[in-house]
DNA sequence: CTTGACCTTCCAGTTACTGGAAAGACTAGG
DNA sequence: CCTAGTCTTTCCAGTAACTGGAAGGTCAAG
């Protein structure tokens, strides 16, 4: 399997395939005789792995956590609670962030006309 | 005022201070003979300006939008509420998908047993 | 044999800073 | 006047995670 179809099948573009075997996430894949990457279903799978714990929001360096765990057949799954759980905190952390930030700017576009006069309570707040 | 007297009182940092002069997001300060950059009241007003606006998650691009507006006394109030408005939907947008990924995410810690046993559903469910 | 799609490497750019080095300036104490 | 310490300057590099593009080699079809 050439790049192209090996990125298809994981749902990643090219670039990022590559980038991933540059910055060891996956093992760099073996070369043909003309020094293309040939990629196997193995790979696939891992690069399937990593785009779907990227989609969690996961770091790449949680990424390689994870994926060592994935390829441990002796890990425990106390390990990937743990990484999990903090990335869950994260996840509630941003979540009360992003709600009062909300709260705030919508109460702000609310109370702005938003005709065209010069007075405006959006930037009388920021200013 | 030097910049790091400027920089105390809007509440941003040295470096970022000079950042926001290099990027022309505000125009370049006086120098005195030495060469150091001078700040003003009004200087610092844009400033912490801007350290508001990027609290509420403006972009750099964004901020130079709003501050052009905050010194026009002649702004009408609609554009700036057109771009809070638009940060407010991005902001719900993310709301929505990190809901998403938190239902998932939480379902998936709370069925993992979390102990010294190798089968995880996180890691079922990633790969 | 040529065309076009695919592959390679390498370099640069993105966002919004942040860290650090080297060197000049200013202030207070002795 | 000297020195120590703090402040300031510029410039270069690094962060995270890619993405875009150029220059050039490879492969399959017609």
């Amino acid at each position: 399997m050439n790049i192209s179809a090996a990125s298809q099948a994981a749902g990643l573009p090219v670039k990022t395939v590559r980038y991933y075997a540059d910055i060891g996430l996956v093992q760099a894949p073996s070369r043909s005789d003309a020094g293309y990457r040939t990629y196997d279903d193995a790979s696939v799978r891992k690069l399937v792995f990593i785009r779907r714990s990227r989609e969690f929001g996961f770091s790449i360096d949680e990424c390689r956590e994870l994926l060592s765990l994935y390829q441990d057949q002796d890990r425990n799954s106390a390990e990937v609670k743990r990484i999990a759980s903090r990335r869950l905190e994260e996840i509630e952390q941003k979540q009360r962030e992003l709600q009062s930030l909300h709260d705030e700017l919508a109460h702000l576009v609310k109370t702005c006309r938003g005709d065209d006069r010069p007075d405006c309570p959006i930037i009388d707040y920021l200013g």
